[in-house]
Parts: C-alpha cells; structure tokens; sequence
DNA sequence: TTTGCGGCTTCCCACGATGGGAAGGTCAAG
DNA sequence: CTTGACCTTCCCATCGTGGGAAGCCGCAAA
C-alpha cells in the first residue's frame, strides 16, 4: 500500500512516516518501480504502535529503544518496566514543575482585584517591584517578526505536551 | 555595564539577551564606542521579569503582552488578571495530559511482572499485540544520527516545560 | 610595549518534532 | 489525453536555547 493508506491507517502524517525512514527509526521502506514507498501491516503495525508511543510522551529515541524492546523477544519484562517506570517518573517531575507555576500564579491572581483599576500584583510580582521606578518605557510596536522574518501564523493549535 | 554582567545579574544568559533584542522583546541596548552592549539598572530589571516570566511558563510572545501590560500604566488590572488566568488553563491542561499519559503508562506497568521473562503487558499495550505474529524484525544497529548526522550530546539535562 | 586572556561582537549551526510548499513524476478514472 | 489525486525529493520555518568560529576590545602582568 501507498504511504497515504499507511498514513490513515497508522495516524502518522506521511511527512513524520519519511522522517521516521530518514532517521532510521524504521527501516527504509520497499519502493514500487514508480518509486513509491510501498509498506505492509506489519509496517503500519509498527507505525502505530510509534504513534502510541509518543501518544504516551516519549521522544523518537526513546521509541527507538522501545522498538529494539519488542522487537527482542528474549529481553527480560524488568528491562520495559523500568524503562516505563523511568518514563513515568520525567512525566511526574514535569507535572510537579507546572504544577509549582500554577501555585505561583494563582497565589499572584488571588491577590489582583481584577477591575478596572491599574494595581496590579501580578505585575508586581513579576516584577518584584511595588512601586514602578522602574517600569519599563512602552516597546515600540513590534510587530514579533522573527530575526528576519515576516510573520506566520501557522500552528496556534492545541496544547502540547513536549518533553 | 556590559553584556556579562547583566546576564548575571539577571539570570538570563548573553546569547538570551541578544536573541530578545533580536526579535525585538526588548528594545535595542545602547552601544559603547568600542561597540559593546551597555546596560543599567531598568534594563537589568526587565530582564529579571522576562526570566521570571519563562520560569512561569509564558512564551516569549506572551512576556511581550506582559511587558506592554506592565508599561502601560493605565491598563485595567483585569487586563492582566485575564491574560494570567488564561495562562492557569492552558497550565491546567497540559497537566492533563500528562497525568493521563501517567495513568496509562502506570496501568500498563502495574500488569508487567517486571520479572526475567519476556511477556510484557507494557509492549503489548504499546502493539495492541497479544501474540507476537506482527513484531517486527530488530531495527539494523542505528547509532541514532540524524539525517547525515554524527550524533551530538549537547544537553541531556533536566527535566523541562515547553509550552 | 608586548603578550595574554577574558569578554565582547556577529554569524552560522544544531537540537526535536512537525508542518508548509515548490517542482516534478505516476497513476487511475473519465 | 487530460485531469486531479497522490507520490517523490528538497528546502524552509517553527521555538528557545546553546555551541563555536573568527575577529575586535580592554585590562593587567611581564
């Protein structure tokens, strides 16, 4: 089948399907004379237990590993679990991290009035400063091009969870 | 005082310092003869609430809003208070995330003997495999390059959030 | 004064995972 | 045969950060 049915049936844009070939997280797919990649269930099977994975947060390498895993029918379960439960604990620490931002902000919130007048402890405590000595002078209007760029907009999607 | 020292001061490093300026968060620094970056006291000061910023979690995008809501001074306190709980949510749901990647990846470990024997409930959860009729052949000994890469190690450092 | 060193400058490259898009080849249906 | 959907490769951008080179600057010790 063409990587587009693999694609669909996997969950993996085509485009991360090639990068995962390039990287050599897969090995290179067999090609068509038209020069189309051509996979098998076995194939989509492993893109979707890829997809999975990074489903669960863990990074192309670590997959990498996870892939030698199953692939190794003779390696012990304490090798996966530990590699699991080494995973769970990264995921734990960065939960506890944004949990401690959330703590800070919302002890700032609670203390903001939220109306219409300027006294802002959120500001304040950003800024650690109660008066405004030094406020900053107002940026001048940037429009937050990149070095050199001219603005895209391009993936104000969803909340993602990179690790 | 130069670029170094502001960076201690501060807490942000020089390459940070330049790349803001770059993308214009903070306005351009003014310049010694000799062509070095001079900074004071309110530059410093700004810098202290970008990192503190960072450290909650905001993008460089969002600290721009929070430096234009802390120049101006006639904004509304709810101004912030909202541009700050907004920020609570997005916080909140990633959290979200995780913990579900968390409770799916402890469920799957709670059922892995963690023993010498290969079954493994956390593989085959990844594989939605019982059987092992789709495994697929052991990856060719890949030393992980990138494209045509030689490999970097770089930063394997601590546990972060990106947002 | 020369030498040396550390700090500064700009410029380019890399990371990880992902998408956009251009230029061109392929295939099946009409 | 044309059309349109799909495929190929190649390059570029994202976001925040660091590495490192090549070259200038400033200060202190020899």
């Amino acid at each position: 089948m063409n990587i587009g049915r693999a694609s669909k049936l996997s969950g993996v844009s085509t485009k991360m399907i090639r990068y995962y070939e390039q990287t050599g997280l897969i090995p290179k797919a067999a090609r068509h004379n038209s020069g189309y990649r051509d996979y098998d269930d076995a194939d989509v099977h492993r893109l979707r237990f890829i997809r999975r994975s990074r489903d669960l947060g863990f990074t192309v390498e670590q997959i990498g590993g996870l892939l030698d895993l199953w692939a190794d029918r003779s390696r012990a379960s304490s090798d996966v679990k530990s590699f699991a439960l080494g995973h769970i604990e990264r995921l734990k620490e960065k939960m506890t991290e944004i949990e401690a931002m959330v703590r800070t902000l919302e002890s700032l919130a609670d203390h903001c009035h939220g109306d219409d007048r300027p006294e802002c402890p959120i500001i304040d405590g950003l800024a650690e400063n109660d008066g405004d000595s030094l406020r900053p002078k107002r940026r001048e209007p940037q429009r937050f091009g990149r070095p050199g760029g001219q603005s895209a907009r391009h993936h104000g999607g969803a909340a993602k969870v990179t690790l």
